[in-house]
DNA sequence: ACCTGAACACCGTTCAAGT
DNA sequence: ACCTGAACACCGTTCAAGT
C-alpha cells in the first residue's frame, strides 16, 4: 500500500499551512507525496472534496471525540499549535457551566483551530457554508443555544477568523516595506508590528486588537441569546 | 477611447452573474469586451483589484449617495434586481427610526444586493474581510450601533448570504435530477425554486427558510446590542 | 491612453495503461 | 488498490510593440 487517504489529507493541510490556499494545488500536494497529480484522484473525486476533508481535519479536536458521527480522518494536530486557544476541547469548559458560557468557549476553540493553520478560516468557512445545518460543531452549539444561535455564532466565528487571517497576511506583507528605523537588534516593543509612521489610524497591537474585537462581537451575540 | 475602467467593472460583474466566480476569469472578461486579456492590465493591476472594484459595484446603491467617500464607479444596477430587498437605499428606512431598526434595514438591503448577483456574497465578503474597518457600509453601521456592533452585523450578514448562495446553487444542481412531478406549466408558487420532488430532507421552501434564518440571526445580534 | 501578439509558468481533470 | 504518463483545455500575468 503506497498512500492512504489520511496521508493525502494531512499532506494537503501541511501544504496549505506552508503555501497558503493559493499555493495549495493538487499538483503541489501530489509532488509532496512523491506521486503524479492523477494519483490523487484515486483518493478523492476532486479538489473541492479534498478541501472539505481538510476543513474537517483542521477543526478536529475542538470537540471531544463524543460517540457517533464521521471519523476525523487524519493527524491529530497539523503542526505546532501556535495559537493558545485550541487544544483538544478548549480548557475543559467546565461541563456544568451555563450553556451560553460553554458555547462561548466552543467558539473560541474553533477560532483557535482555524487560526492555527494558514488560510484555515477560509477553508473551514467555505466548507461550513456548504453544509450549514449538519456540521458536528453546529449541532453541538445548537444543543447549547438553539439552532438560530448556533448558526449565528458559527457564521460570525468563521467570518471573523477569516478577516483576522486576511489582515494578518496584509500586515506581514506590509512589514516587509520597513527597512526604515526599527533598530535591527532590538525587538521593537513586545509583539508590535514594525514601523507605523504611515497615515493609517490602525491601533497598537493589531493581533491583540482582532482577538479582542472577536470576543466583543461574540459577547454581543451571547447577550442577544440570553436576554 | 476604447474602453473605460467602468466598462471593465460592469462587464466583469455581468460575467460573474452569468458564469459564477469560477467562470469569471480575466480571459473571459476580456473576451466579452472584445479585447486581448493583456488589455485588462491597463485598467487594473491584477484580478484581486478587479474583484474589489466589483464588490463596490455590487453593494453600490444600498447606501444613499451621501456626501464624501469614493465614487461607486460603474453601472447603477448589474442587471434585473431579481431580489426584492435591494433598491437604492432600501424602503426609505424612515430616517428617524430607532438606530437599531435602521441598522437592521441596512443589513437587509446589503443582503439583497449581494444575493442579486451570482456569487455576489463571496466577492463582497472577501473584499469586506480585507478592508474591515474602512468600508463605507461599516462606518454607516458604526454610526448607528457602534464599531463592535457594526463589525458583527457586517460579518454575519456577508457570511449568511454566502451560505445562502452556496445552498441555492446546490439546490439548483440537485433540482436537475428531478424529471419527476412538478407540473411544467404552473409557476409553482411565487418566487419559489423549480421542482422539489427529490429525496433531500430540505424543508418546505428552502429560499424562504434561509431568508427567515437570516432575519432571526439578525434579530439575535440586534437584541444583544440594544439590551 | 489603450491595445495586440506572443510567450511563461502554471492550473484541475481525464484516461488508458501498468503492478 | 494504487499508481504512471501523457494529454486536454484552461489559467493569471508580463512585455515588447503598435496606434
Amino acid at each position: 500500500m503506497r498512500n492512504t487517504l489520511a496521508d493525502v489529507i494531512s499532506t494537503a493541510v501541511r501544504v496549505l499551512d506552508a503555501q497558503g490556499l493559493e499555493g495549495c494545488s493538487m499538483r503541489r500536494v501530489a509532488a509532496e507525496l512523491d506521486v503524479q497529480p492523477s494519483a490523487l484522484y484515486h483518493h478523492v473525486p476532486n479538489k473541492q472534496s479534498l478541501l472539505a476533508l481538510m476543513a474537517d481535519a483542521i477543526v478536529a479536536g475542538v470537540l471531544p471525540p463524543s460517540r457517533g458521527g464521521e471519523a476525523p480522518a487524519g493527524e491529530g494536530e497539523p503542526e505546532g499549535e501556535r495559537e493558545g486557544q485550541a487544544g483538544a476541547g478548549a480548557p475543559a469548559a467546565d461541563a456544568a457551566a451555563p450553556p451560553a458560557e460553554r458555547a462561548r468557549h466552543l467558539c473560541l476553540a474553533l477560532r483557535g483551530a482555524m487560526l492555527a493553520v494558514r488560510d484555515g478560516a477560509e477553508v473551514v468557512a467555505t466548507a461550513a457554508a456548504f453544509r450549514l445545518g449538519d456540521s458536528l460543531i453546529e449541532s453541538r452549539l445548537a444543543a447549547l443555544v438553539g439552532g438560530d444561535g448556533a448558526r449565528t455564532l458559527l457564521l460570525f466565528t468563521c467570518a471573523h477568523a477569516q478577516s483576522t487571517q486576511t489582515h494578518r497576511q496584509a500586515a506581514a506583507i506590509g512589514a516587509l516595506g520597513s527597512l526604515v528605523a526599527a533598530p535591527v537588534g532590538s525587538p521593537s516593543a513586545p509583539g508590535a508590528s514594525p514601523a507605523r509612521g504611515d497615515g493609517a489610524p490602525a491601533a497598537a497591537d493589531p493581533a491583540a486588537d482582532l482577538d479582542a474585537s472577536f470576543e466583543r462581537g461574540l459577547d454581543i451575540i451571547i447577550a442577544g441569546l440570553t436576554r
